[in-house]
This record gives structure tokens, C-alpha cells and sequence, in this order.
DNA sequence: AAAATCCATTAAATCGTTTTACTCAATTTA
DNA sequence: TAAATTGAGTAAAACGATTTAATGGATTTT
């Protein structure tokens, strides 16, 4: 049983196929079509199970009423989280969502993206792993719609939305510091040069010297995404060895700070009692974890929300041009990981949360 | 700058876009097209930057090189992995995936099977939340490839990937008996018709009797998918009443599981000591969760690669209208959730974990 | 020298929709 | 009565890529 097809219909009524396509899309008032005849084609369209083949009419209508998305790592609750309220969104608007994960390799973000073009979306959401602003800088001369989420790239001036990447990797580090830490440690994620790493780092580093310390590139760790658990450990062991004097980390992410707690349960290391960790990112995890964590939590939702408006409005042409960059504010949810340096062991084990 | 067509790359040499074509694909050689044609065709796509119209392409072909996704909810860890991986395993073969999300919406759902088939995808791998089988039957008289994953429909002859659903609750019920409990209360997920849920609950069942035990329907409760939170909270403060003595819970996904916990923390609720869990799907959390949850494991990869392969299959006909159902075996990770029941404090809090 | 073969290429049809610019008959207006 | 309008519909082109059958000249075979 092969796929009705427009002329299948118009061949069963004896009308044209014009005829039959301008009723089926609302049209039929408009033109002036007969009712009658409206219903009788409408009719004939669910007897047959039409649907209309959108190849064709994409070919046609030179759009596919599709965006795409790329994000880093849609195993990443954080993006996948984002992706469903950009779904969401986008389909309120009558636009369907492709989703795709570049698994943080610059090469395949590259040929998502190509691939989507020739699919012949209508915009682009990416959360990109790309040193390179050069196909960024292309799609804007070919003035094809796109929005950056979470992650930019430096001197582009692009559409964009993220979060004050500063602002929480400082009270992140102000939390601590406050608690009396003073040698904190810093986990980075490699590619090191996305963006929020770098803002991040530099919360880090304000909140440091505005309390009067000097900041210890020895207290600085770069984590690869890939094999990610491996060279955690191998990291935690070096940093934690009593000499450097570390007692407390600032993590920079969901991930990263998931595989040191999995690395300190098996090392018998104790939150915070041998070491106390703040976080950037705030999941479902951090809050039952044993002790719970504290953490910079993001407005996910609005991200998704924002991304999907502002493309919208890119595709209509609304911002002629402009470059909207949008920064998120971010909150410090405080939590047990980070107790106080001196009352260790005042805390109690098991407390209500937050 | 509008895009270029094969006809601009003709034009520009003054041949056909037949030739172009031909050589663009790589067939080149085979027709013989001079090879020195030939390079200047390929130099001119690039030097315009050509970039083939899918819609086009897929128009003239009658295929998309595209299968789609839909999962329950992408949010969900589970599915985001599988998620990734089914992405992997097509990629590998050339072919691109559309992931769609349905929310637990069996109209969503719907809409969802319509709008891939529109875009004309080659073939749908979906984790149905649908009670009917109508859509299914449908696709199958009509010869359109695809396959069920996670969840089928009873009395459907199709393609499926999924677990030894009943094994796995059995085992986890098993090992709960097997501590001590005798009053165990089993927590299921709505909608409830879905198959995982009454394999499990069966599992559950059996384990119960053949332990010498009734099957007391007090103790099973069905939680709802929207409003999870709220849901639980109202479920465990009934069924945690002294009066029914319960010691220890079943719970029957991920979401429960996790909602229980953070539950259990706000009313300062000791695992195991006040209560045991077991849960079904092991994630992450249930790892570094104090203390961390017994949890019957799924071979997430496992299901993605092959729910992939026997698309394939069925899409090169290779199967020629077999239905080929596959049920992976799954694993029981025992951890410390579910305690002995007469050991209770004994256990020690900062152990290493298994 | 006629027929067959080969080489390099192309014309034209096709996929399914949408849309523009008609057509043709009936009715109304001037 | 001629001209204009209306109502209901259609023919045909277009979107861009692929493919089949054909072309026409050069070379080889009979």
C-alpha cells in the first residue's frame, strides 16, 4: 500500500490538483471553492490517509517549519533538559525540533550542522564545543538564523543566550572563602576555551583576590571530557595530596563534580570533612547525595524559552541585523558540602535539607 | 546570498546537471565522465560552496537517509542514553536520527508517528506510551518499518527490545525477602498498562508467593507521571502509617525512586533503617545517593544498538515480516538500600561502595 | 564501406506541492 | 446589448536532484 498522494485525491473527484491542495490547507473560503466541493475533498483525504509528503512541499516552500539543535551532550541532563522546554516551545509555534549531540567533537558539530542546513531547517540552536568562530561567521554572512546557547565565542558578535557565568563562579568561590577555605582548588573541563570555563575561572579568580589571596596556578586542574572518571582520579589524587594543603574545590561542572563524588566514595574521602566542593551546575543528584551539595543552579527553562524566542524573532526578521546577547542571572544554592572549615564535625549527619 | 543548486554549478561549466549529479555522487568513474570534467565540477561545488537540497533529493528518492526517535520522556536519563547511542549506531551506517520527545502524551505520541512519517523519515524506533495498538497495526499493514523499545503492546506481533522485566523485579523483590522484609510495598508508575509495568509487577508477584507470602494490594500504590513529586509524598505518608507496617519499597523506575528519596530526606526518613528501597533502572545517582540504592541495571547500550540493527533489518527486508522480539537480561546491583533488616545499625555510614 | 562499439555527455521525465495566471460560463451592470 | 463582474475551477510552471534513454561523433570491427 503505497502513499496517497495530492493527485491521487484529485484523480478520485475529477478536480485539479490545485483544487484539492488550496481546500486542504484552509484555503478553500478564501478562493471561493464551492462548499460542497470542500467536503467531498476533505472527506476523500481521510478516506485515502493522506499526509501530505513534506519534501515536497519543502522543496516548494524553499522552509521546512523544523529548527535544529545541537547541543554538546544530550546525556547531560542539563541539555537534555533544555532541549525538551526548546521542544516545547518551538511546537506551540506550529515549528518541529531536531535534536542532536555533537558529544563535544568540533568535527562532528561541523557536519551536524551541515547536515541540518541541507535538511533545510529554517534556524539553528547550538551549544557549541568550537574554538572557531569560522562557520559562525559564515551562516551570519548568509544571514541563515541561529542562536547560540550557553557557550560563545570570543569577538563574534551572535545571538546568544547564557547565564552570569561570572557572578556564579564567584559566590561559588565567596561561599567558600567565607567558610575559611583558603586553598581551593579549581576543576576546569576541557575544550578549556568554551567560553563559560573561562568566565567562570575568572569568578574564581576575582573572588580570590578580592579576599586578598594570590591565585595558585598549581591549585588549577583541566579535566578532559573524554574518559572522564579515569583522569578525575588521577587528578584528585595528585591535588589531594596533604603537601599542596587542599581542602576544598570549586567544580565547574554537573559532570565533574558527579565523577569526584564517585571518586571520593571509593578513596573513603569524606563531604566536607576531608574536603568541601561547590559546584557549577545544580542537578536532582546534588540534592541526595550524602552530604547534599551546594551548588550554582541556572534557569534552565529560561535558556530553553529565551533560545527559542529570539530565534523566532531573528527568522522574522524582527531584529534586522542586531545581535541580542542575553545573560541569565544564576543562584547559590547552599547546601552541606561546603560547611564551615572549623565545625567540621558539628555537623550532623542526617539533617533535613534544604 | 542565496543558495547554489546543481543547475548554478552546471551553468557556470556549461554542462548538465546530470553530469554534476552524477559526478557529485561519486559515480563518475563508473559512467565515465572524463576525469579531468570531473575535477572541475567537484572545484566549482566547492568554490560555491554547494551544498545538496535534502528535500530535493529526498522528493526525487522517495527517502530521507533519516530515522526517528520518539521516547517517553528525554529528561529521563534512560532514554537520553539510549538516545545516544541509537545516534551512534545510525550515524555509523550513514543515516541521521530525529530525536522527539512525547512527554507520556499518547496524542503527543501520535502527532509525533504523523510528523516523521510526513517528513518522510525511512523508519521510527519508539518507546510507545500508547494503550492502543490502532497506530501500530496501521504501520504494520502498511509495511512501514519500525520498532518498539522499552515498552510493547500486548497481543502485537512487531519488533521489540526490551528487558527481562519480570527477572529483574523478581530478583530485586528476591533479595529483599531474602533480608528479612516480609512487608513489601510495591510503587508503580502510570500510565499503568504500559508492559514493563505489569512484567514487573508480576516479577514482584511471584517472588512473593514463592516465598509463602500473600499478595496484599494495600501495599501497591500507582504513582503519577505528571505531578510526580506531590504524588509520591501523598503516597508514602499514607502508606508509611505505623499501622501497615511496611519496611520496604519496590519501586518501579528511576523517577520514583528519586522523588522517594527526596522525600524520605524531607521528612527525615533513614534508608534503611526506617525503610529499604530496591529500585528498578540504575542511574547515577543511586551510586552517590547516602546510602547508595540497590537498583536492578538495564543494558542501556545494549537496547539502543539493537533496536538500530533490527531497523535496519526490517528496512532491507531482511526479516521479511518475521516480528523479532528481544528481551536483554538485566542485572541486580546491590549496594546498601536494602540492608539486612535485623542489621540495621550495624551498618556503618561512610563505607566504600561497592 | 557498412555496421557495431565506445565515449562523453545530455534532454527530459519524475517525485508531490504550491501558486500564478488564466478559462469559461453565468450573472450583473451600464 | 455590450461590457464588466463573479464564481468555480484549472493548466502549467516551479522548487532541486536523480535517472533513463538517447545523441552524435569517433573509432573499431566485419
Amino acid at each position: 500500500m503505497k502513499k496517497t498522494s495530492l493527485s491521487d485525491i484529485a484523480k478520485s473527484l475529477n478536480v485539479s490538483t490545485a483544487l484539492v491542495s488550496i481546500v486542504l490547507n484552509g484555503q478553500g473560503d478564501a478562493k471561493g471553492i464551492n462548499p460542497n466541493t470542500q467536503q467531498r475533498v476533505i472527506k476523500k483525504a481521510k478516506e485515502l490517509n493522506y499526509k501530505p509528503n513534506i519534501m515536497a512541499r519543502g522543496l516548494r516552500l524553499g522552509k521546512s517549519n523544523t529548527i535544529g539543535l545541537i547541543v554538546a551532550d544530550i546525556s547531560n541532563n542539563f541539555y537534555a533538559k533544555i532541549a525538551k522546554r526548546i521542544e516545547e516551545v518551538a511546537r506551540r509555534s506550529n515549528y518541529h525540533l531536531i535534536i542532536c549531540s555533537s558529544d563535544e567533537n568540533p568535527e562532528k558539530e561541523q557536519e551536524l550542522i551541515e547536515m541540518l542546513r541541507e535538511r533545510q531547517v529554517d534556524g539553528l540552536i547550538i551549544a557549541t564545543c568550537q574554538q572557531d568562530s569560522t562557520v559562525f561567521v559564515q551562516m551570519k554572512n548568509e544571514a541563515f538564523p541561529f542562536v547560540l546557547i550557553d557557550r560563545k565565542l570570543p569577538r563574534l558578535q551572535t545571538n546568544y543566550i547564557g547565564v552570569d557565568n561570572f557572578d556564579g563562579a564567584y559566590k561559588a568561590t565567596k561561599q567558600l572563602l567565607q567558610n575559611g577555605y583558603d586553598k581551593i582548588a579549581l576543576l576546569k573541563i576541557s575544550p578549556s576555551h568554551l567560553s563559560p570555563i573561562k568566565e567562570r575561572e575568572n569568578g574564581y579568580k576575582t573572588a580570590l583576590r578580592e579576599h586578598g589571596l594570590r591565585v595558585n596556578n598549581k591549585l588549577i586542574a583541566l579535566v578532559k571530557f573524554d574518559n572522564l572518571k579515569v583522569h578525575i582520579r588521577q587528578i584528585l589524587t595528585e591535588m589531594l595530596h596533604p603537601s599542596l594543603g587542599i581542602r576544598a574545590i570549586f567544580s565547574m561542572n554537573n559532570n565533574i563534580t558527579t565523577a569526584c563524588l564517585e571518586c571520593f566514595h571509593e578513596l573513603n574521602i569524606r563531604v566536607p570533612h576531608d574536603i568541601a566542593i561547590v559546584s557549577f551546575d545544580d542537578i536532582e543528584l546534588f540534592k541526595l547525595s550524602y552530604p547534599a551539595i551546594t551548588a550554582v543552579s541556572q534557569p534552565i527553562e529560561e535558556i530553553g524559552e529565551q533560545a527559542v524566542n529570539v530565534l523566532f524573532d531573528v527568522m522574522n526578521g524582527k531584529l534586522n541585523g542586531q545581535a541580542k546577547q542575553v545573560s541569565l542571572p544564576v543562584e547559590l544554592i547552599e547546601r552541606r558540602s561546603c560547611g564551615s572549615f572549623l565545625q567540621h564535625d558539628a555537623i550532623e549527619r542526617n539533617t533535613v535539607l534544604k
